[in-house]
RNA sequence: GUGGCUGUAGCUCAGUUGGUUAGAGCGUCGGAUUGUGAUUCCGAAGGUCGCGGGUUCGACCCCCGUCAGCCACCCCA
């Protein structure tokens, strides 16, 4: 390590990526608590019994991805790499299923340690919604509804397309994987080895492999579709009918498969063509069985996660911050005058700063790349007259304001 | 974990077949201008050429290793 570096695939957050970071929180806060949700946290690390346990033995998350370590007392702890899990052992931990439906939401930093690429890094952040205790479609409508509704306010609406499935329930599961598993057994050695491996682990996987091999197997493959049970078809058709009625828009995708094994009937993602391989924006899924077998009371649940950093590749520009006042005293008896005037400016909810030195010309200078809209000049004489000079950086004229009158030409209309 | 491409100033990049003291633009700082910015002019600072080793009289340049970035595979948000 010759020059200080951060660690492999993280990332400081400076300016525009903050601003860009702070906007899709705060648009998806906005937008969560409209729809009743509220705010839960949960630690970024939890024993490694959580992860492994939930997410799936034998999925390459758990395998080879997780950041997991001994603490000092010889737990062996792990760095979330993703958001449900924790939330389900918090529901669990504080007895939470007393106060059903919940409906929440969170937001944080998530770690897989993955070999770094666009849109993929070891350190990320995702935002996250869940519903505990509805079984009903209503919920995966409505959770659909907000992603998109989310999407949609950051401007992504034409970028991204919905992608829509089902895995059934368990029962229905079930029955499809035998028959997979026996239609993939029949052509085995025309699948890629990744594939034959999965074959014993996961099928459902092999579904959305990229492998030019795997594909043609499975273009001949039985349809998740033709297995359903009559509950999960009815499911099924609800939650397209409710996203019918709101006119939310989706693709059906008979290869979409979730990543982790708690899912069940609904699966879905909001996909992009403007990430490269990253195409996943948006996505998740039902999981009635996950609490379940955390050891919790049977409860039902849906959710998503959203990738931050990739919703902030897709967005045009940060959102502009508001333009500052800028103080220029010029003297000693003005700097001590700024910086009571700096005090009021702030206290009335302006954006004010003062520089701490140079003259005039320095400062003005510097008013102009803090990107200022409005300096206010003052020096011996405007103290006398009891004015300030408030000069307009943009326009270049200057004008003559009583002292008492600043606040008012500030924030209302007349200088702004 | 696998593969491809790339590492030269804060940023974007030049740098001849291996040959003195490694350059430019932007940015930064200072000055022209101690009460007026963004335009202009002058000047300055800033480099272990990612790091380590090797070849050579001599390496930014060739070779090996290593670290990192980007992209793809895998996987996923």
């Amino acid at each position: 390590m010759a020059k200080l570096q951060p660690v492999r695939g993280t990332h400081d957050l400076l300016s525009d990526d903050i601003r860009r970071h702070q906007h899709i929180i705060e648009q998806f806060r906005r937008i969560a608590e409209r729809y009743t949700y509220t705010q839960i946290d949960t630690p970024i690390f939890e024993f490694t019994e959580v992860f492994n346990r939930t997410l799936g033995e034998t999925t390459d998350v758990v395998t080879k991805e997780m950041y997991t370590f001994d603490d000092r007392s010889g737990d062996s702890l792990t760095l979330r790499p993703e958001f449900t899990a924790g939330i389900a052992r918090a529901f669990i931990s504080n007895g939470l299923s007393q106060n059903l439906p919940l409906k929440l939401y969170a937001y944080g930093p998530m770690f897989r340690h993955e070999r770094p690429q666009k849109g993929r890094q070891r350190q990320f952040h995702q935002l996250d919604v869940e519903i505990l205790g509805v079984a009903e479609p209503q919920a995966d409508i409505e959770v659909i509804a907000l992603g998109a509704q989310l999407l949609d306010t950051l401007g992504l609406a034409g970028k991204v397309t919905l992608e829509l499935n089902t895995l059934g329930d368990s029962e229905s599961r079930i029955a499809y994987r035998d028959v997979l598993v026996d239609y993939f057994n029949d052509s085995r050695d025309r699948l890629s080895e990744e594939a034959q491996e999965r074959l014993e682990r996961n099928p459902l996987r092999i579904l959305d492999s990229k492998d030019k091999r795997d594909r043609e197997v499975v273009a001949g493959a039985p349809a998740m579709s033709d297995y359903l049970n009559e509950a999960s078809a009815d499911f099924f058709a609800s939650v397209r009918t409710g996203l019918d009625q709101l006119g939310i828009a989706y693709q059906l995708n008979e290869q979409l498969v979730r990543g982790f094994d708690y899912y069940t009937h609904t699966a879905f993602e909001f996909t992009t063509e403007l990430l490269g391989a990253q195409s996943a924006v948006l996505a998740g899924g039902r999981y009635d069985g996950l609490i379940g077998t955390m050891g919790g009371p049977a409860t039902p649940g849906i959710g998503w996660g959203s990738g931050i950093e990739r919703l902030a590749m897709l967005i045009d520009e940060p959102p502009a911050v508001d333009r500052p006042v800028v103080i220029v005293p010029v003297g000693d008896r003005a700097a001590k005058e700024g910086l009571t005037l700096l005090q009021e400016l702030r206290h009335a909810g302006i954006s004010a700063d003062m520089g701490a030195k140079g003259n005039v010309g320095k400062r003005m200078k510097q008013a102009n790349k803090a990107n200022a809209r409005y300096v206010v000049l003052m020096g011996d004489d405007e103290l006398d007259a009891g004015v300030v000079t408030l000069r307009d950086l943009d326009g270049g004229e200057q004008q003559q304001v009583a002292r008492g009158d600043l606040m008012a030409a500030l924030s209302g209309g007349d200088a702004a």
